[in-house]
DNA sequence: CGAATAGCTCGGAACGTT
DNA sequence: AACGTTCCGAGCTATTCG
């Protein structure tokens, strides 16, 4: 489109140069018919002293002789640009497509003379606000117009009469002022309209007809002359701004909207811009509100994870604390804490900051085996625990099968392969091993507060083994809820945060303990997450974390076919998730 | 044919510059 | 203060449209 245009352009400034070079040859000669006519006149003009005011306008006069000489003729002299207009008349039809506002000329050139419109374009173009103002003034022929140098002494030769000016100004500017628009055609009408005078038949001769008298009078007439075309410029500049003004309004038709309608229709898009600059301010505002609701939310968010990482931890430091002693002890214990857990989680964590006793680091630490050590060894170990893995048989469902869980590792692998998506809903259930022959008790989630408090005892005391201890969950209900419920809802630990937790656990190690859950959705998701994620970030540490099956866990994990996600955080720690509900713990 | 619109001219006033 | 420019209103005319 714009290489169209510009082509069009291109093809307007062609025609229009030519249209100039025709203008001002006409315009010459009408100058010269002017001169002489003009020159009778001051003959006749009983005046002197009008002369003497007429002299600078006069002096064109004078230059203006030559030129006569060529237009001897001056009626003729418009005639020929009738002529010429012929093959101009095919110039303009690309002109009309560049420009629909030029459009409505060629309408008008059959009926009367073709000239006629396209001499107006030129001088519309010529109208443009600036430029046209300013030349407009010196073509009156007045000593007063200063500025427009350049061009005085053109319009000093030529514009001696009135009429004579205008042709002259429109030249220089039509170029710079590609103004298609009509309203420039008034002042170049005037203009042209001398060659085919015809057309514009009062225009010329009135114009010439006032000017030659309002020169010879003394008062500075003259200066109406000026005036008028100044005033022609304004009007011009008027035009070309409601113009403007029309093509910067959308659905506007272009010729049959008035200058009144095109104000009111400017208003309206005026206040219907304001409108809808409202409603965006507005919309803005509801989305600033709901971006910050959205970061509160999610700082909320946060909070609970970080409240839920410090019970984890707790929960994970009891264990390790406990089991050294009695493992069984500690398991039942344990899970009788999970009720209390599981609520306070479920209450938003707004009591976690009782439990969040952070076990100390470096005593997780000394107690923790290197992962180096245990990781890979986990579901082979070669070497008897010299702590067996320790089964509450509290916390061995009835479904459980003693042999099974005994079974070392591999040969529970099955599970393993999915565990994430085994989904069998498993109450804690918990296996773990002791990398570097410490013993590992893997324990349901369940904390109690009379557990944390054997607990901490405990971990004053030797700790050369590890609990695991899955984190908090079973809410009071789960446990009550029958069979066929996934007891699962027991393990109430948070995807995210165990997302969280196996992120950290990379980071950190104070958690290498694997969690195991086996809820059907969370879990899976949570294993998925763990085995990528999880797996990943304790490559860090050491032997990169396996995530194993319950079976994994080997001998030291009881195998239970029921047993349903298994991941092993750390290979040190493996827990699993019993599929038997919580509340068989309980009774346990 | 009359109304509507646009353009032109004229006269005057206001404003800015010199 | 003189001059130049711009703006405004009034009157007239031409064109277009219903």
């Amino acid at each position: 489109m714009s290489i169209e245009t510009l082509l069009e352009a291109a093809r307007f400034l062609e025609w229009q140069a030519q249209q100039q070079q025709r203008a001002r040859e006409e315009q010459e000669r009408l100058r010269l018919e002017r001169e002489r006519e003009r020159e009778q006149e001051q003959k006749r003009a009983s005046s002197l002293a009008r002369l003497a005011h007429a002299l600078p306008v006069e002096e064109p006069r004078i230059e203006a002789p030559p030129l006569p000489l060529s237009p001897p003729a001056p009626p003729p002299a418009p005639p020929p640009p009738l002529a010429t207009p012929t093959p101009l008349t095919v110039i303009p039809i690309p002109v009309v497509t560049n420009s629909p506002q030029s459009l409505p000329p060629p309408p008008p050139l059959p009926p009367a003379a073709q000239p006629l419109p396209l001499a107006p374009r030129q001088p519309a173009l010529v109208s443009t606000p600036g430029l046209s103002i300013k030349e407009p003034v010196p073509l009156p022929t007045r000593p007063q117009v200063p500025t427009p140098a350049p061009l005085l002494p053109d319009s000093k030769t030529t514009v001696a009469p009135t009429g004579s000016p205008k042709p002259l100004q429109p030249l220089p500017t039509p170029i710079l002022t590609i103004a298609p628009h009509p309203g420039v055609q008034p002042q170049l009408a005037p203009q042209q309209p001398p060659p085919p005078t015809l057309g514009t038949l009062k225009l010329a001769p009135a114009e010439e007809a006032k000017s030659s008298e309002q020169k010879k009078r003394p008062g500075g007439i003259g200066t109406r002359e000026v005036h008028n075309k100044l005033e022609k410029n304004r009007r011009a500049h008027l035009k070309e701004c409601f113009e403007t003004l029309k093509r910067n309004i959308p659905n506007v038709d272009d010729k049959k909207t008035s200058n009144l309608s095109v104000l009111r229709t400017a208003l309206r898009y005026i206040q219907s811009l304001k409108r809808k600059e409202k409603e965006y301010e507005h919309e803005m505002e509801r989305l600033a509100r709901e971006k910050i609701a959205t970061q509160q939310r999610l700082a909320e968010l946060k909070h609970e994870l970080s409240q839920w990482m410090d019970v984890l931890e707790i929960d994970r430091v009891l264990r390790q604390t406990g089991q050294p002693e009695d493992d069984q002890a500690s398991t039942s214990t344990a899970s009788e804490g999970e009720d209390n857990i599981d609520e306070d989680m479920e209450e938003d964590r707004a009591g976690p900051a009782e439990l969040s006793h952070r076990p100390q680091p470096e005593l997780l630490k000394s107690t923790l085996p290197t992962p180096s050590t245990t990781s890979a060894p986990l579901p082979t170990h070669p070497h008897p625990h010299p702590h067996p893995v320790a089964l509450s048989p509290a916390h061995l469902p009835v479904q459980q099968q003693p042999p099974q869980q005994k079974t070392p590792l591999p040969a529970p692998p099955p599970p393993p392969a999915t565990p994430t998506q085994t989904l069998v809903p498993a109450p804690a259930h918990l296996v773990a091993t002791a990398g570097g022959g410490s013993t590992v008790i893997a324990h349901t989630a369940t904390t109690h507060a009379s557990v944390i408090q054997t607990v901490n005892h405990v971990l004053q005391g030797p700790g050369g083994k590890h609990i695991a201890h899955i984190a908090p969950s079973a809410p009071s209900p789960a446990v009550q809820l029958a069979p066929a419920t996934p007891p699962i809802g027991h393990i109430t630990v948070h995807p995210a945060t165990l997302n969280h937790v196996a992120h950290l656990g990379s980071q950190l190690p104070l958690y290498p303990q694997p969690v195991a859950v086996s809820q059907p959705v969370a879990v899976s998701h949570i294993a998925h997450t763990l085995s990528h994620q999880q797996v990943n970030g304790t490559a860090g540490l050491g032997p990169p974390a396996t995530v194993v099956a319950k079976p994994a866990v080997g001998a030291q994990v009881v195998h239970h076919p029921q047993l349903v996600g298994q991941t092993v955080l750390n290979p040190v720690t493996m827990v699993t998730m019993p599929s038997f509900p919580v509340s068989t713990l309980k009774l346990a």
